[in-house]
Formats: C-alpha cells, structure tokens, sequence
DNA sequence: TGCTCATGTTTACAACTGTAAGCAATAACG
DNA sequence: CGTTATTGCTTACAGTTGTAAACATGAGCA
C-alpha cells in the first residue's frame, strides 16, 4: 500500500467523541448526506463559512483521527463518512448543556425559555401536542 | 491608593460576556450570594473541585477583566459580585445552544429530550402545567 | 514518460482554557 | 516594630481550537 493514505484513526469506534464548533459544520453535512470526498465537502464551505481548503482538510483529518469519520480510500484520496450517528451527538450536547445551565432537567429550560424568546401560542400548542404524543417511561 | 489593588475592569459593563466551563463554577456560588471574598470561594472550590486558590483567583482575575464581576476594596482585598445577571448568560448559552443543535427552535430539543431521556409520566405533566401558565407571546 | 493538479500530511501559530507556582505588598498579630 | 499570614498580580505552561501554508505524493493527462 503506498505511503500515503495512512489517516490514522480511532482504533475501536468510541460512540462519544467530543466535536468542535467547527467540526460540526463538517459533521453536518456529512449527516445529510455521505460519503464525500474533501473537495465537495470543502467547496460548500469555502462559500458558506469562507474558510480555505486547508482548514477543511484539517478538520476533516482531526475528526478522523477521533473516530468521527470513516474513511474509504477512493484512488488517491478518500470518501469521508460519519462514523458517529447525529442523534448521539446531540445527546451529549445535549446531557451537558442541561447538567450545566438547568441542573438536568428539561423543566427549567422550558420556564427559561418560555419567559424569555416569548413563545407564540402556536408554540404552545405544538409543545403541548408533542408531550401527547409522548409514550412515558414510567 | 495603594500599588497593588488594581485589578483591571472592563470600561464598560458589556452585558454579555463568555464565561467558560471554570468560570461557571465561580459565578454560579456568586449568584447564589455575594459579595464573597477570594478566600470564601476558594475554600469551597478547593473541597467541590480540588482546585488550588491560585486557581481561583486567576479565574476571578479574568471574570473582573472580563466585566462579568465586580469587585471592592475592603482592606487589603476584594468583595467580588456578580456584574452580569444569571439568566442573561443562561439566555446566551440557551440561544447558542438551540440554534447549533436544533436549528434554534424549542420543539425539537423537547422531542429529543424525550426520546433519549424517557420522560416520566410526572414530568410530562409538569411540563403540561408550565405551558398552560405561559401567557403566550402572540 | 513527464508534468500538472488534486489531495492528504506535516508543521505552524495565535487565542483561549485549565491549572497553578512564585512574588510582592499589605494587614494582622505578638 | 518586626514577623507571619493573606491576598492579589505576574508569569507559566500544556492542551485545545480555529485557521492555514507548505510539502509530498500519487493520478491523470499530454
């Protein structure tokens, strides 16, 4: 094999990595549609966040090399694809965001919020459809 | 005045500042009371966190230069409160936080939240009461 | 087969963060 | 008044993150 295409990855696929702000915008295009190669993935951004070739490139190797992204050598370069599922993802932020800011509960946040981004009743409504919806656990 | 007491403010109190991960720790024992003294805050992070007084006052240093503390002399020290409100800085990390992860909308996160975090029966019916006491924006 | 282009790799670098030691000055105590 | 203990300030340092240039190498075309 040659010399090149070595990107080192995570050896076992850790359902939980850590991505970055910036590693996100990656991630999700990647969620919405995969595999792609870095030139795609790189030219969407350059127009959408500016950012240069390189910078793309990299963030796509740190994802890799943290298990984020599977890669599938493809003639000289890769195809590029979650290796991590959204809704995972999400569930840390998610988890962390609530332990820090409402000490884990969902409660607070919805006070929080409805007192401060002013919900409209039609907000109201579809939040009090959803929680109809919801089967509980116990 | 002394040389030593200068701790440098911000001009202006910005009424928005990041505060990190650490810092949080900080300014949620002052929100809980102030003013407090180094000493007072260090001790209770020194038990909660293990983390060492200098620790502490560098953090207070870079909240006071930040603008989200203020401090007064007494002595030969400092009385540090609060100079930015809680739920401000709740409502800029709630922002942020709905708009990376579910595209800025309450809905999704309350779906979310529900599917991973099974919800109990108590909880939807908490939940359910919160939205009927909302007096809806529009 | 030689050259060019695309693509991954290496290296870089500044800002921010967590964590803290060491120093200086002042207050407090004897 | 001298010694000690407090307390803030300066400096430090490694890890992370955003951002990218430079480089090497293999692929594809001429």
């Amino acid at each position: 094999m040659s010399k090149k295409h070595v990107q080192k990855t995570a050896p076992p696929a850790p359902e939980a990595v850590a991505i970055t702000e910036a590693e996100w915008d990656i991630m999700e295009l990647l969620w919405e549609k995969s595999p792609r190669t870095s030139q795609e993935i790189a030219t969407l951004l350059e127009e959408g966040r500016g950012w240069k070739r390189a910078t793309v490139v990299t963030l796509l190797a740190r994802l890799t090399a943290k298990g984020a992204l599977a890669t599938e050598p493809q003639g000289n370069r890769f195809l590029y694809t979650p290796a991590v599922v959204r809704s995972a993802c999400v569930e840390d932020e998610t988890r962390s965001f609530l332990d820090r800011m409402f000490g884990g509960a969902l409660q607070p946040l919805v006070a929080h919020v409805a007192e401060h981004h002013s919900l409209t009743k039609k907000d109201i409504a579809e939040l009090k459809a959803l929680l109809d919806q919801i089967k509980p656990n116990s």
